[in-house]
RNA sequence: GGAGAGAUGGCCGAGUGGUCGAAGGCGCACCCCUGCUAAGGGUGUAAGGGCCAAAAGCCCUUCGAGGGUUCGAAUCCCUCUCUCUCCGCCA
């Protein structure tokens, strides 16, 4: 949500920068409706001062034992003018609100100019992709010849966009977080966090998935409104929501590994094949809270703490800085880590790093008492991958694959693999 | 799943229809006094929003959430959520 102060103090420059997104800002249903909440709401406290003020006098007269009838005729019309207003106030405040949920996040001056992904600016590359002496073959190929990637069986339990893993593979995929989480808390120290995959309406608001992209999410049947997280930004972030953090708090630095669950609606056709996009897959998380004056310095660490993950697992990788039309609604900017796919034999994203500022802060009403000015303020949120385990285990059987169809384990996968040297078709 | 109790400010905790945004305590901040293995006194101390160019100031909202009764609700009624205790069941 965009400081709906600025919106009214600076609202051009907020338009203009919007239109970097290609957003257009409706200024002038913005002003109509912000000249109607004026009026109604001036008129509402008015009231309401003016009932507050009779029923003290009320209170007083009976005290004294005067009649108060007057006073009590006047107190009826009050309430009852007080009601109407009340609800103009609320049928304009919710269609304001609604109009504001729906802002994408103000981006930052850094962010590259353009319209789609083909005007990222890659940033830096790492690792050099490994030369074959064999055609190198897709995840999905690797798979089969190895045994444990089972499509067809995730198809009859579930449908399309599921998996099994099986065995060898299996114990890849879970070596793989581990090795993630233990990365993030002992060497980059963050605090593991365990927390629900099940999330309120409020959760996703607060963190930007909701009101507008509900068709991305898998919602649970029931009286109450709980989806399944996309993501562990949302139970994680969420963790600040309607706090007041002392300085000392910040920064923190939290770090989950959690399945997401995405319906993907408006990703049909892409990306059929294997494992890139499920409907289901996981991931290990990296979120930050931190004072507004740190954000930046914030997202280059977290960013560098997503790259480390590659660094150790010897995967070539590069990081695109998103441009202005590509960056997700709630960022003001975002890096992209991409890793090497040599089945594919391009660089496919593995990593998301953003900061959000203040964006889900105000949503989430997380705040931290600022000493200078004594005053509580919206926190920066940041969060990116550390990295998606699924995604990361496509990336090792690409990379790692031999001619034989044996799958060579990265070293600093072993000692979360019983110590074996590679993965054999079976 | 059954039965009961509860939800008040940073924390504890009073408050059952009217000058209650809320006693008292703790904590915290500042000041004063005193002076040595500590204590005493005073003052202040919620959040959100509106009017205003801004500050000052004024006003509104908020006692788990939403609705209702009333001139007036922390207080009465209804619904929901959450927490605790006991029983049952389970991982």
């Amino acid at each position: 949500m965009l400081d709906s102060k600025q919106l009214r103090a600076d609202t051009e420059n907020v338009a203009r920068n919007l239109a970097r997104r290609g957003f257009v800002l409706d200024l002038a249903a913005f002003r109509s409706f912000e000249e109607r909440r004026k009026q109604v709401q001036i008129e509402a406290d008015r009231l309401r001062s003016e009932r507050n003020a009779n029923a003290k006098a009320v209170g007083m007269a009976k005290g004294k034992g005067e009649d108060a009838s007057a006073l009590l005729k006047r107190g009826e019309e009050l309430t009852q003018q007080l009601s109407s207003a009340e609800t103009a106030l609320d049928a304009v405040q919710a269609e304001s609100d609604a109009w504001l949920m729906g802002l994408p996040n103000l981006l930052h001056d850094s962010v590259p100019e353009g319209r789609d992904e083909s005007a990222n600016v890659e940033v830096r590359r790492h690792g050099i992709p490994r030369s074959f002496e064999f055609t190198p073959v897709d995840h999905v190929d690797v798979g089969a010849k190895l045994g444990g990637l089972d499509f067809e069986a995730a198809g009859r339990i579930s449908g399309s966009r599921f998996a099994v893993l099986r065995g060898g593979i299996a114990r890849l995929h879970r070596a793989l977080a581990q090795f993630m989480l233990d990365l993030h808390t002992g060497d980059h120290g963050y605090q593991e966090i365990y927390a629900p995959y099940i999330v309120s309406g409020d959760a996703l608001t607060g963190t930007g998935q909701l009101p507008k992209f509900e068709q991305d999410l898998f919602a649970l049947k029931g009286e109450r409104a709980l989806y399944l997280i996309p993501t562990a930004e949302v139970p994680v972030t969420n963790l600040v929501r309607e706090q007041i953090m002392t300085p000392e708090q910040l920064p923190m630095r939290y770090v989950a590994h959690t399945p997401c669950f995405r319906s993907e609606a408006g990703a049909a056709g892409k990306d059929t094949r294997g494992m890139i996009r499920q409907h289901q897959f996981d991931k290990v998380e990296l979120v930050h809270m931190v004072k507004p004056t740190e954000s930046y310095a914030a997202l280059e660490q977290l960013t560098a703490h997503a790259e480390e993950v590659l660094k150790r697992l010897e995967l070539p990788y590069r990081v695109l800085a998103l441009c202005a039309g590509d960056i997700g609604f709630g960022s003001s900017k975002t890096y992209d880590l991409e890793v090497w796919l040599p089945g594919q034999g391009k660089y496919r994203e593995i990593s998301s790093c953003s900061n959000c500022e203040a964006f889900q802060a105000r949503r989430m009403q997380a705040r931290w008492r600022n000493p200078e000015t004594g005053k509580p303020e919206p926190l920066h949120t940041l969060n990116g991958s550390g990295v998606a385990v699924g995604r990361a285990m496509v990336a090792v059987l690409e990379n790692y694959q031999n001619a034989d169809g044996s799958v060579t384990v990265p070293a600093a996968l072993r000692p979360y693999m019983g110590g074996i040297e590679a993965l054999r078709p079976s």
